[in-house]
RNA sequence: GGAGGAGUGGCCGAGUGGUUGAAGGCGCGGCUCUCGAAAAGCCGUAUACGGGAAACCGUAUCGUGAGUUCGAAUCUCACCUCCUCCGCCA
């Protein structure tokens, strides 16, 4: 959420940052409510005054005249709750556009209208040359019986999968590596919730705008896509020691996504499953924008290490506006190299939020100066699986049908070799 | 799931309808005293919103929401959280 001091004083850069990032949102409309709103706030609190000024003096009061101001005061009163309940109303249609007012971009962020104007920052890594036609990671995996899609569409449906094996042992080794690496620079290790209450989706900038990407459980629950939602939430009204800024969190947890929206694209295989997990970063800082760029660079450069760790293809590209969520500043996709379809697909994303997410979830800290601040908020993937698994497997596949294990990996898998098993 | 108990400021804790944003204490900041410190004493110490150049003024906030009342931390209802005991359980 934006304060709306900056929304009044900065109306034509709002809009403009809502063109940018093509979502619709009457700023106008927005501005007339807020209007609106002070004028019936000052009303109220007039009426209010005069009704406390009364209640301050009628003990006091002789028995007549006491008489006479509770009946003027019940006069007011009806009046005070007619402008109560309009005042009420403004607030809540006011409340419901702010909630859809997206944060101001970054300069540096490319104009576009799809992830195909994303633009290409830096590549790393040697793409693998094979001297035999390499098999992609569904057909790799089916034939080393590491994964059942048929029996995993029976118990779970659309998307589902079963992982089997090696590929589970793979999967263990990375969530350890992403661990080792993150506990190494400072990160405190979490295992999150994914059943999160609405209100910490509101405050990170979840909802309300994309509630058909969110799966409802019962009692007002949802099933997060991300660690960020309960990590952001686990600060939710609370004031920071400004001493104790900044805070690197490394999160674990399984991740949902309905993917709606999203009903043809990528229906076979590992990349768009609805459950998944995650090892994510997440980070509050200083409420300064350098800081901020600081972090977003530190938390990118991190997950690249891991990829080079696992010598893994792959690049950065910066996102353009329609690419970037409500509440982000900027964003960067890590995309690593998939053999089989010549190009790369998204395995990370990291972005800063400036205090767009701090100012919904109220989360704030006492400045060396004492004074009280939103933090800043930003968070990036560690490692996700098993989406990685399809680049990991398709690099380091063998002529043979086997899969090479990467160096820093094997000693969680106790093998440099993944070969066929029955069952 | 059943039965009890409790939620007040940074913390502890008083307060059961009328100048109570809230006694007292702790903590924190400043000052006095001191060569310096400790101790002692004095003063000050919430947040948000609205108005104002500012001083400051107004409003709201005692778990949350709704209600009763001229007036609610205090009364009523619903919900949430925590604690104790019983049951169940990975």
């Amino acid at each position: 959420m934006l304060d709306i001091n900056f929304i009044r004083e900065n109306a034509e850069l709002v809009k403009e940052a809502a063109r940018k990032k093509r979502v619709v949102v009457d700023i106008d409309a927005l501005l007339g409510l807020d209007e609106k709103r002070r004028n019936l706030i000052k009303e109220v609190d007039a009426f209010r005054a005069q009704q406390n000024a009364a209640s301050e003096k009628i003990p006091q009061m002789t028995d007549e005249e006491r008489e006479q101001t509770i009946a003027a005061m019940r006069d007011l009163k009806e009046e005070l709750s007619q402008k109560e309940d309009t005042l009420k109303d403004t607030e809540d249609s006011y409340m419901r556009l702010m909630l859809l007012v997206p944060n101001i971009p970054d300069l540096s962020v490319p104009d576009g209208d799809s992830d195909a104007d994303n633009a290409e920052v830096r590549a790393q890594g040697e793409k693998p040359q094979f001297g035999f036609q390499p098999k992609d990671h569904s057909a790799l995996m089916q034939n080393l019986n590491l994964v059942d899609f048929e029996r995993g569409a029976k118990v779970s449906g659309f998307r589902g999968y079963f992982l089997k094996g090696d590929a589970v042992l793979l999967s263990a080794a990375l969530w350890q590596l992403a661990f080792e690496l993150l506990a190494r620079k400072g990160f405190t290790l979490h295992s999150a919730p994914a059943l999160v209450r609405g209100i910490t989706l509101v405050g990170t900038g979840w909802l309300p705008q994309g509630k058909d990407e969110v799966y409802k459980v019962e009692d007002d629950l949802y099933l997060a896509g991300t660690a960020e939602v309960s990590m952001m939430g686990m600060f939710e009204d609370e004031i920071i020691d400004g001493s104790m800024l900044p805070i690197k969190v490394a999160a674990f947890s399984p991740c949902y996504r309905s993917e709606a929206g999203s009903y043809g694209k990528d229906t076979k295989g590992l990349y768009r499953v609805h459950e998944f997990m995650k090892v994510e970063q997440v980070v509050l800082c200083r409420a300064d924008h350098e800081e901020s760029v600081r972090w977003h660079e530190e938390l990118t450069k991190n997950a690249e290490e891991m990829l080079q760790a696992l010598g893994l293809p792959y690049r950065v590209v910066v996102n353009c506006g329609a690419d970037l969520g409500l509440g982000q500043v900027k964003k960067y996709d890590i995309e690593t190299w998939i053999p089989s379809q010549k190009k790369y697909g998204e395995t990370h994303s990291s972005s800063y939020f400036h205090d767009f997410q701090t100012r919904r979830l109220n989360i704030r800290y006492r400045d060396a100066d004492g004074k009280l601040k939103f933090a800043h908020s930003l968070n990036n993937t560690m490692i996700a699986t098993p989406r990685i698994l399809i680049s990991l497997l398709e690099n380091y596949q063998q002529e043979d049908g086997s899969v090479l294990v990467p160096e820093v990996l094997r000693k969680w898998m106790g093998k440099e070799r993944i070969t066929k098993h029955e069952t």
